[in-house]
DNA sequence: GCCCAAAATGACAACGCTATCATAAGCGTG
DNA sequence: CACGCTTATGATAGCGTTGTCATTTTGGGC
């Protein structure tokens, strides 16, 4: 008698936890139809089916999803590494992968790389073992290492951010150069001709990397000084971004507008121009990118590009569920594009 | 024979990811010593360990972590509900918490409530039956089945937030009164007199509730009118601080400083002042609370109440820990208290 | 009343791993 | 060289669930 110690005893008192075996013992059926009745209740008598509630109540068994999960193959659980989780740029994309898993009941685990893509591959490698059934990743740079990982785990895999290049497998996102030259190409119009970049740090950072192209390829374009840039030592940051700000002012004195990399530096060059009493855009035009709340918000509110963060984070949770739905396993990538925000720290645009 | 298929293919290329069983056979020894060799590496011979690890390389194993915590009722899993990941509050706790487990190989699952007790619940239901091996929550106020889920759960459970109050089990945070309480004595030695209070929307948030009640026992110990409040309907956001500030002077125009419940609300407050060209602190002095990073860079920078958000995670998950090494399961509050940080958005004390 | 399909339920085994206990091998000691 | 003692390895079984297939029951249609 497998289960002699249960059955003698007839309750879930055992060790606190009742199983499928309780509930049926007390419902007056096998395990199985308790699986079933909770699983597919329709396929399960309604008489029996309300027995089984019943005794589920009674007893307060909930399912063990560990065992099932071992069981059945399918844990449940999606996988994310992002570079932070306390900038609104990657929570809010999670918040969307996670309110688009929860109606289909996966949950999400989630993991910090600080943008280091061996810490990346660390993560992956300790997600990977818990059998997740699809990995979300930020980024399209990863190390072979980890591209190894994912082709033997041989689980869907979304990479959301730069559209650009060769997805290992699907990709959501927005083209980094494309928006920040149609930023820069808005500022033109706005009349600036000695467009600053002042440019995240840059370090495994793939996203601040495109963003630096695209500057650097429309000032060309436009046949614009392209060597007005600074990089920022530091995360960006409310501070860095002012100081970095600083710095561009001071090695080109004349420039006429700052471009931001994100809406965070563009913020704390905002201040900084607070400080010095400038008038913005009077004395200096300001543009951050992302789109972030605050941005719109702040005294004169910025000129941004904004990118839809919360949908790519859906979509990509989306694209995970379709292939597990069962569709084909082909390469995608999904352009979620962008839009540029006229705010009032930059000129508006002339002949407009 | 159980694995005459895996055995006669002989190789780990039954279905592409190896077990336990193919490495054992490939290393000549069972598979009880390779997982021996993975967990208690000191417990088996250097010589076997090599071919082991050779073994395991070759056939590119990672170990079932599912089966794992299955088989051992160990799921190495930590779970946290929190109000919102978007919001640096809750973000940078969650981020305590994930660096602390990251430590020591445990996981992070998380879920969002926005704040309704009753998603808490659902998310807590649908975690447990994961297993987790604690539980990380908001707040200190839950459902009635929340409360006995985790009763019956009888897992460890850390409540971060406010700290006053009995712990379901154990709790991390400050006293939100108190913290208020000190802010406004704060503010009552610069000279201010008529202190209006910004509050975040109160609904399922006993955060807000607290402050408030902290508010009102300050202002009324200190002889000062306690009804200059005005409450945010919307969640507390840059616009929403700054019209909710804007309708505190137009019912209380004689208002000498407003003490935002949020340093967010603190910053659409100062927009709003900038916006009317109202010198702060000079026409009105402006104090936030939670002590995040922007506060500091505002032009002028925001006195606020800085709290360790990220200790509190940290602390939070050491706790856990602790309990599952084996430390006595006795009620704990651990207070991590608060720290005023004055800065030039409130005139300086006086006599000081 | 009989037959057959559909509906409802059950028996059995196995997922990959590890807890438990047992066995084997090494090794200094009297 | 038998003894105990440590170190190294293995055999067995089972964690709670569900996939698969088998069996029983139900309910018309003739």
């Amino acid at each position: 008698m497998l289960r002699a110690k249960r059955t003698i005893t007839g309750s879930a008192a055992h060790d606190g936890r009742a199983t499928l075996h309780d509930v049926a013992h007390l419902a007056g059926v096998s395990p199985i139809t308790v699986s079933r009745a909770l699983r597919t209740p329709e396929l399960v008598a309604a008489a029996t089916r309300a027995r089984i509630e019943t005794a589920v109540a009674d007893t307060g068994y909930v399912p063990d999803l560990v065992a099932r999960s071992f069981r059945s193959s399918r844990s449940g659980v999606i996988a994310a590494v992002v570079p932070s989780i306390d900038t609104s740029q990657y929570a809010e994309m999670l918040q969307g992968v996670s309110d688009e898993l929860r109606r289909h009941h996966l949950e999400l685990m989630v993991g910090v790389n600080g943008l280091s893509l061996v810490q990346e591959e660390k993560l992956l490698r300790a997600f990977i073992g818990r059998r997740p059934e699809g990995v979300v990743l930020s980024g399209t740079e990863h190390t072979p290492a980890t591209r190894a990982m994912l082709a033997r785990a041989g689980i869907p895999v979304v990479e959301t951010g730069s559209i650009s290049g060769r997805p290992l497998d699907m990709k959501v996102g927005y083209s980094e150069e494309k928006a920040v030259a149609a930023l820069v190409a808005y500022l033109h119009r706005c009349g600036y001709r000695r467009i600053g970049f002042v440019c995240g740090p840059l370090d495994d950072n793939e996203r601040a990397k495109r963003r630096r192209k695209g500057y650097l390829g429309a000032v060309q374009r436009l046949g614009l000084a392209a060597d007005r840039i600074v990089t920022l030592p530091a995360p960006a940051g409310v501070r860095s971004g002012a100081e970095a700000f600083a710095a561009l002012l001071e090695r080109w004195p004349d420039t006429d507008c700052a471009l931001c990399s994100s809406d965070i530096i563009a913020v704390g060059a905002l201040f900084e121009c607070q400080r010095r009493g400038w008038p913005v855009p009077d004395r200096i035009g300001l543009a951050g990118f992302l789109g972030l709340d605050l941005a719109a918000e702040t005294v004169p509110p910025l000129t941004t590009v904004k990118v839809a963060r919360y949908d790519i984070g859906r979509e990509a949770a989306a694209l995970l569920l379709g292939r597990l739905a069962g569709a084909p396993a082909r390469r995608r990538s999904v352009d979620l594009g962008f839009t540029i925000l006229p705010r009032q720290s930059t000129r508006p645009p002339r002949g407009g």
